[in-house]
DNA sequence: TTCCCCTCT
DNA sequence: CTAAAGAGGGGAA
């Protein structure tokens, strides 16, 4: 597939419901891509759908995959890579058929609109009113509001748009939690081993259950629904097969207040997955999707057909666990959630701007109190301190940016590892002012502390094992030791040791340039050049460094120049009628479309 | 290993 | 007119 191609549904999503408005045809697909360009890092962009914003990246890596496929594959004749493929994989495969294991009746279930049954409940004026759960994003939309196209994660005001007649209900949080306590108990019936994946869905392994009370899983299943629905008057969809993996998928089938009971059956199993989307499968996100579908699978059957290319790419792809999910195979172990081993704990604050010292530092403490007593409610200490705090909105600075950016994040971090064990909040208080006095004047809007190389006071005697989710196979054990307790001499990075990210390599030269909406000065025109110059334009200590310059010294004016540049945008904005959201945040990879004339 | 940054809910 | 907070993990030295 073609990288330009590739984006063209992420440009028509960003460029939202108008796109189709007639007239623009030709013209609307440039500006959809400069919207689509200049959407990147927004909070638009972000918010609404993260595969927008990994779009361009993937569309890169897919590049990069292909030209590895035709270079893996020129000279090689495909029809003899397949038949000494064909080779491995059916030895592969019966292999892993041989692993399957048909023994257990796995369900996993998932309740109905969660948030929004919960609601109507609670007001039951709300029963097929089209309504969405949310305030600014939306949570959970009735199947109502669903027809309109409303759906999860969607900002309210495009839901809106959708749907005129769409009413917004705040979230409930501890209706929700009551009544998820109460299903999950339901089910802890069927198997007392019975793991919660979030607040609305579950697994259970029902094979004890059937045979004990002689039963057949879809009357057991029916028998859990219906006692589900009795006791709280949600309904539950379920899904039936061997394993996490299908069960999951199945749940979905007869969604919603269904069930659906897969067949046991090696055959029928192969046969159900072959036209399955591979999107719909569990563990396979957004980019393995376009990854896959950049070598031709797009269905779980595909797999077995590019078998050649997959087997000739195992590293990019996992071969096995690709034919794995082409069988159907995958875990059928439930157990309860293992205890947690964190790696982290911490706590932040959003505020207005603040540039007052004390009143940073009144913030900081806050900060420090509630993690001390988070800390102290989780058992857990650690010796590594990580103080973050973000700059406030970047208005009226020394950069030119166009009118419509006003809002720019500034994370930084910065860290301290002691000898000794943290969780005081005096301690606490002491480190975070330590990280943060120094960086100061400075006006923030979020203060943060976070400690890490934790250690588990409650002394965890059980190794707890990473929960096998879908599949089986060696789960890598990534734990690291414990950090021994003996104490260790404190290392305090000098701040002027911070260093600079360097600067990337300077363009090849290019014909074409473009003026640099940030400094400015001409910039290749090819992409990866640009961004590379953005990226250091803007780097965070450039960035910076303006900022504390320009919260003392009044902001600079544009130059005429670069006003007339994005002078044009704003014209082009105007007559086109097209919303650009937000523009730019100072990391973002902003792929570089020439100026109309 | 340590620190900073980025990504993913 | 657009979430905030929390966590995991990786790159660079």
């Amino acid at each position: 597939m073609e990288p330009s191609q590739a984006s063209e549904s992420l440009v028509k999503r960003l460029a939202g419901p108008s796109t189709g408005k007639a007239g623009l045809a030709k013209d609307q697909s440039e500006i959809n891509q400069i919207i689509a360009d200049v959407s990147k890092g927004s909070k638009f962009y972000e918010a609404s759908n993260n595969e927008k914003k990994k779009d361009e990246e993937v569309s890169k890596k897919i590049e990069q995959i292909l030209k590895l496929r035709d270079e893996l594959s020129s000279g090689v004749d495909m029809q003899r890579v397949e038949t000494s493929v064909d080779h491995i994989a059916s030895t592969l495969l019966s292999k892993l058929e041989s692993e399957r294991d048909l023994s257990q009746t796995i369900v996993h279930f998932d309740l109905d609109s969660f948030f929004a049954s919960v609601e109507i409940l609670n007001n039951p004026e709300l029963e097929g009113k089209p309504f969405a759960v949310g305030h600014t994003v939306v949570s959970t939309a009735s199947y109502a509001a669903r027809k309109f196209g409303v759906r999860s994660g969607m900002a309210t005001f495009i839901a809106k748009k959708l749907c005129p007649e769409l009413i917004m209900v705040d979230h409930g949080f501890s209706n929700y939690s009551d009544m998820s306590k109460k299903v999950m108990a339901i089910c802890k019936r069927y198997d007392p081993q019975m793991c919660p994946a979030g607040c609305d869905e579950g697994y259970l392994n029902i094979t004890s259950y059937c045979a004990e009370h002689a039963m057949g899983a879809d009357e057991c299943v029916q028998h859990l629904r219906d006692a589900v629905f009795a006791e709280t008057k949600l309904t539950v969809s379920a899904g039936i097969a061997p394993n996490l993996m299908l069960a999951k998928i199945c749940s979905d089938k007869n969604k919603p207040n269904g069930q659906f009971h897969l067949p046991f059956d090696s055959e029928a199993i192969i046969s159900f997955m072959h036209d399955l989307p591979i999107r719909r499968v569990p563990g396979i996100g957004r980019v393995s999707e376009r990854l896959l579908e950049s070598i031709g699978i797009k269905t779980c059957g595909d797999v077995r057909t590019h078998r050649a290319t997959l087997s000739l790419m195992d590293k990019q792809f996992g071969l096995v666990h690709l034919l794995r999910t082409h069988l159907g195979i995958a875990s059928n172990s439930v157990e309860p959630p293992q205890r947690e081993e964190r790696k982290s704990i911490g706590a932040e604050r959003t505020f207005q701007p603040l540039g007052d010292k004390d009143k940073i530092l009144e913030k900081l403490e806050e900060v420090c109190t509630e993690l001390e007593s988070d800390m102290e409610e989780t058992q857990w200490t650690g010796r590594t301190i990580t103080l973050k705090y973000k700059l406030e909105t970047f208005e009226g600075s020394a950069f030119i940016l166009p009118p419509s950016v006003n809002l720019i994040h500034l994370v930084f971090t910065r860290a301290k590892s002691c000898s000794r064990w943290i969780s005081k909040k005096e301690d606490l208080f002491a480190i975070g002012q330590e990280l943060l006095l120094p960086e100061l004047p400075l006006r923030i809007r979020l203060i943060g502390l976070r400690v890490t190389k934790l250690k588990d006071l409650r002394s965890a005697l059980d190794p707890s094992i990473g929960i096998k989710r879908f599949f089986n196979g060696p789960t890598s054990p990534n734990k690291k030791p414990r950090i021994s307790e003996e104490e260790e001499p404190c290392s305090v990075p000098e701040a002027s040791a911070r260093k600079r990210k360097p600067d990337s390599k300077p363009p090849p030269p290019e014909p074409e340039r473009h003026i640099c909406p940030v400094c400015g000065k001409g910039v290749a025109t090819e992409n990866e050049a640009f961004n590379a110059h953005l990226d250091s334009c803007l780097s965070r200590q450039a960035i910076r460094e303006a900022h504390a310059e320009a919260s003392t010294a009044p902001p600079r004016p544009p130059t005429p120049k670069q006003t007339d540049i994005w002078a044009q945008w704003r014209k082009i904005k105007k007559s086109h009628n097209i919303i650009i959201y937000f523009v730019p945040l100072y990391f973002a990879n902003v792929a570089l479309t020439p100026l109309p004339a």
